[in-house]
DNA sequence: TTTCTGTTATAGTTTTTATCTATATAGAAA
DNA sequence: TTTCTATATAGATAAAAACTATAACAGAAA
């Protein structure tokens, strides 16, 4: 089998037309060239140069093969270029998966500091539900993915990012909100309208249900908290938004009552999770840092980073 | 510095997602594939896998790299291909010379039996005097050209193709021609006309004139055949003609009569010459059959195939 | 938990091959 | 002719690519 040294051999003895200065050239013995071409020359099943004392020239086939050599050659100097940029760990695509009630959300708000610090970093982004997230970065279709907490898996790296506050939603005329604070005591027997049970939302708004005896009804799911949050406006009853959602989305206050829960493990906590033998873990680390970060400067009010547990 | 044989495995251990599995297909040890992709990630400065006892699979980087590597692959595959096609030497294309007095008049009757006998062979053809004919194929410029005989380098492996007369021209209204027959006796003190001297046929007919005595006209030379042709057909003289081209171009006999000259030594010689290195000499030689035996096939009557010397 | 199975990594050895130095060979030039 | 120069050949050495055997380890099964 020829080898890419043996193709750059043959193109530089068709530069120099001689084996003496390409060898020169080359900086390698003139014997090992000669041999080198000959051992090409078997295995192309060509003879690719006619050999005189005075000049070494390209035969009629070496003279049309030139060009193809020039192409593979070319094409390795690109890839040799191109893994030389990614040696940066930083300057690849990394798949990053995000779930449909926190991706839209948040990632308008770091994304723009990622590039900040990884300037030739890119990452390719999608939606799916948290389950799927996890199975999906342990089978190697993301590398690393935003999910809730807790995890199914064991076997993933797990950096805990923030906690973010779930908060009772309630259409203005329902008048519920005296002073934007309800005690937890007062959701007992009340209607909680929540996501369909694919959304891990489900789960959480469920558990919050069992413990503060509010009532989840199941008669009308919302697909989306788009949809969710329409319910609401439109009298159906309360249901449980997240924060970042809230402050993102709710910019009409003449529509909804936003109530916050006297009490407490009203919140929902957000990880970055990567398979435990990423090359890039470090990087990852550092992302995670980054978002936490991010999350203490500008929404310090909204949600609360957590910087010691994980990693 | 990485190798070919690196590449393909690393496109295999990526298709595969597994060192084992692509071990099997390469059909060589695991260990040494572990060893190569090792030695690959170093020269590349890359960590292309993501390697677990579960799967191996690309990372990041090695992801955007793959395309690189299968175009590199493609294009290897390609130049394998293109020297597979060239190994028979009559698949690539030839540089063949040929003198302006000769070419235009000979190759359309042989070219079309060179690609009947050798339906992949291609001929890329010029048109330059003999002498730089000869000097170009010396210096690798052709790779083989149509000359008259004699040569001036001696280090040309010469094929002596046939014998093509010259044949005396003259206006039909000089009336020269009696019975389309001279004697050579006759041409003493007649005014020939001829080509300027950097063509090779200006001294063929000087030589002719200096054995039978005629007069090379000077005042007004040709420097093309077709124009020698109109000077005679204008009445300023007669002129040798070479019989193909005679043969290819008057096809006006009530305008010139065409006059043998009884007597001897009439006549140019063509050969094929090349490089005596040249590695497809072989080849050459079946060209130079070819055409001797095209012309003792359509040609009998004009040219004299030269089958025993050369060689 | 322990055991078994399958995968990758490491160690040590053998074989291959790419490379070297020295020299032969032969055309071109003096 | 001799001398110079280019390529080819011979033989030795060093590099590396291949192998076998085995260790290490994760995941599945018992």
């Amino acid at each position: 089998m020829a080898t890419l040294k043996q193709i750059q051999y043959f193109q530089t003895v068709a530069e120099t037309q001689s084996i003496r200065r390409a060898a020169d050239r080359l900086a390698i013995a003139q014997p090992t060239l000669s041999a080198q071409l000959t051992a090409l020359e078997k295995s192309l099943g060509v003879t690719l140069f006619e050999r005189t004392r005075r000049l070494t020239q390209l035969t009629p086939a070496g003279r049309q093969l030139l060009p193809a050599v020039k192409r593979l050659i070319a094409q390795w100097h690109e890839m040799r270029e191109l893994a030389h940029t990614l040696s940066d760990t930083a300057a690849s695509t990394h798949r990053l998966g995000v779930p449909p009630t926190l991706g839209p959300y948040l990632l308008p708000n770091i994304v723009p500091s990622i590039h900040r610090q990884f300037d030739r970093l890119k990452l390719y982004v999608r939606e799916e539900p948290p389950s799927q997230l996890e199975t999906g970065v342990v089978e190697g279709r993301y590398d690393l993915a935003l999910v809730p907490l807790p995890l199914r898996s064991d076997n993933l790296t797990v950096d805990v990012l923030f906690r973010e506050p779930l908060m009772l939603v309630a259409a203005r005329e329902a008048g519920l909100a005296q002073d934007g604070v309800l005690q937890e005591q007062e959701l007992a027997g009340m209607s909680i309208l929540g996501l369909d049970e694919r959304h891990q939302l489900h789960r959480e708004v469920q558990r919050i249900c069992e413990r503060t005896g509010a009532v989840l009804n199941r008669d009308y799911e919302g697909t989306s908290l788009d949809t969710l949050r329409q319910m609401v406006v439109m009298g159906m009853g309360v249901a449980f938004l997240p924060a970042l959602y809230i402050r993102s989305e709710i910019h009409r206050p003449e529509e909804l009552d936003v109530i916050r829960i006297e009490g407490s493990h009203l919140y929902r906590e957000h990880a970055l999770v990567y398979r435990p033998g990423s090359p890039v873990r470090r990087l990852y680390q550092d992302l995670a840092n980054l978002v936490r970060e991010r999350m203490a400067r500008a929404f310090a009010d909204v949600v609360t980073p957590i910087f010691d547990r994980g990693g």
